[in-house]
DNA sequence: ACCTGAACACCGTTCAAGT
DNA sequence: ACCTGAACACCGTTCAAGT
């Protein structure tokens, strides 16, 4: 119990890791903004200084955030199923991973635009489109489509979200529920509704090929 | 001549419109990450504090930003088309007046993510769709989607052609043309390839609701 | 109506040196 | 292999006071 590497204890020495994994407790508890170098250096008892031993700069460390985030998207690949079903997997697994963290979707778009991070959540549309062997063209043009949605809406939607705790009042345009539950049920619909837009046009792009 | 309040007379009075000039102009020189509130005050000759006269906030001035980014996209209304056409030549627009910006696309994502600012493209967007007399709830999540992908899509462009300029050596994933016209064309495609999706989705939508 | 001056409470990053 | 200590060059924001 007590020799355990997680407890309180200090100069403890850490690896990639424990970096990230702090990180991540951070942005979960706290937010983007909260998540300094300075901050993070003293959560693991360290002089911030010692950050830049593990990553060159905080952008590097973001993207290795941002590819964890991606990677808790678990699609147990179900063996044959046509890529239109595919793709919406993998986008209800891909938005369910970035809600599962506090700005989740931020951090993971910022870090896509820079063109940092192993590319994954990227990877897993195109493996998805792939089963509808699309000219190559297509399929690259169509998995950006679906991540430039898929990021746009689930980083609105949180932006929505924070500002709903917060208690600030959004000229409301439109109909705005007012419970958050029912709230909930319409961004979910709507983010289905836009991937059916993506999927439904992409099916007509493999007709017209045809 | 030499009464020209543009010229480089020192503690000249200024209006929003002045400060949103001059950050305009940070913007387009030298990008986003060097439009600061104390940057931008030495080039209106006045302390950082006289800003916050004008705005309440970096983020507030920076949605007046975005709002004039975004007010740039001219497109004459050509009487009568059909919402597809619409559609097509508002995502046209609106990713010239982005591009016309260093750093233009992240500016109006981050407001547009916080919020914050008119909403002009959202309403571009949603006019074009309402000419297709779609159900109100399918008008705006069509009109969400477009943004997103607009957004997401430009933002990326701008940040490659950083990359490029920087001669940074991004790991080359898929054909990458040498060539920056050709590679500017590829984008546009691929752009306009995106909006193609979606605007055969949508037409399908409004064949199954039929 | 618009700005100054001074301060507060922070940032990210570098680098020689330590163990 | 991992970290300290100290410094550099910045940030956004507040607020009393000035004109």
């Amino acid at each position: 119990m007590t020799t355990d590497a997680r407890s309180s204890a200090r100069s403890q020495r850490h690896s990639r890791i424990d970096v990230v994994d702090a990180a991540l407790a951070i942005l979960d508890e706290h937010g983007l903004a909260d998540l300094t170098m300075r901050r993070l250096a003293s959560t693991l008892n360290v002089q911030p200084s010692a950050l830049y031993w593990h990553f060159e700069n905080k952008q590097t460390l973001l993207a290795a955030v941002s590819d964890r985030i991606v990677h808790r998207a678990h699609t147990r690949g179900d063996g044959e199923t046509d890529w239109a079903s595919a793709v919406r997997i993998e986008a209800r697994a891909l938005r369910d991973a970035l809600l599962s963290f506090r700005d989740g979707a931020e951090v993971v778009l910022s870090s896509q635009a820079l063109g940092l991070g192993k590319g994954e959540a990227l990877g897993r549309f195109t493996a998805a489109i792939r089963l509808g062997e699309f000219d190559e063209r297509v399929e690259r043009a169509a998995a950006a489509a679906f991540l430039h949605f898929l990021l746009g809406h689930v980083s609105h939607e949180q932006q929505r979200m924070q500002a709903d705790s917060l208690g600030v009042v959004t000229a409301a345009l439109g109909a705005q529920p007012s419970d958050a539950e029912e709230r909930a049920r319409g961004e979910r619909d709507s983010f289905d509704f836009g991937v059916s837009l993506l999927i439904a046009g992409l099916a007509v792009q493999s007709e017209v090929a045809r």
